[in-house]
DNA sequence: TCTTTTTTACGAAAGGCTTCGTAGATTTCT
DNA sequence: AGAAATCTACGAAGCCTTTCGTAAAAAAGA
């Protein structure tokens, strides 16, 4: 029997932060992210090395270690973390009911044109190869 | 000058499960709280008591004592607070963009023929009243 | 009355997250 | 070579959240 690989957790804030620059950079060393994440908070290096090391254990990012300086890879696509994120609320406070996030959605951020068009183009999708 | 009386803060997972039972059940005794509570996830009688105390402290619940069971109302509306943790979520992680929040909540939750029409609905009234 | 139950108050432990200080190794600079 | 900078590893403190045990007061029941 192989090793029961557990499921990667949802990453806490700050984990989150440091993906969201991994993501948009692409890999990335800590110094690199310790700087793009120091331009919005002022931290410590140590604190971004620590919670990237955290990160490697719990399997969010991948760590190569070829150089001494090592490189870090995200290892979960935004797409998966969004998903769970949003599956997160929808259950605590939502009671599963997607429509009910969508209204409290639309209401936070103020909707542009642009946006309302692509919901509707979205669920014109969503009902179109719905048998339901 | 009147005393800064601080924002109310953002209910915890706990406080958000008590705050649940209290919006559904109107003003509720712990007693009340704990066995709704209990249902769901077995639990000490006093740890509902504990959160219920700290939820008075933060401004979260009003408490009224004048019988010797106390009764707690909520003291925040679920709309005020599904607000809250929607723009919270939306800032973390979607960089405020609403419509990529909608995606995924559209994606997360399948999407009945019923929500997709309460959608559309809300979506014709926003562009309706909207002059932008 | 005396016992049992209900209720509040309080303290504190356990776990998780974030932050940082220090140490040691390696590389780079002068 | 010697000094300074860079990097990883590690431990631990501080804070917050959740949970519960114990104690004391009040009410209800026998």
């Amino acid at each position: 029997m192989g090793e029961a690989k557990d499921p990667i957790p949802s990453p806490t804030d700050a984990e989150l932060a440091i993906l969201r620059v991994l993501w948009r950079r692409g890999p990335s060393t800590v110094r690199e992210v310790h700087e793009a994440l120091s331009t919005r908070r002022p931290t410590g290096y140590t604190t971004a090395l620590k919670l990237m090391q955290i990160m490697a254990e719990k399997g969010l990012v991948l760590r190569d270690e070829a150089r001494r300086t090592h490189v870090y890879h995200p290892r979960i696509s935004a797409e998966a973390v969004e998903r769970g994120l949003v599956r997160d609320l929808l259950d605590r406070v939502f009671d599963g009911a997607a429509d009910r996030l969508v209204l409290r959605a639309l209401g936070a951020g103020r909707v542009t044109r642009d946006e309302a068009a692509k919901i509707r183009a979205l669920l014109d999708e969503i009902e179109g190869g719905d048998a339901s």
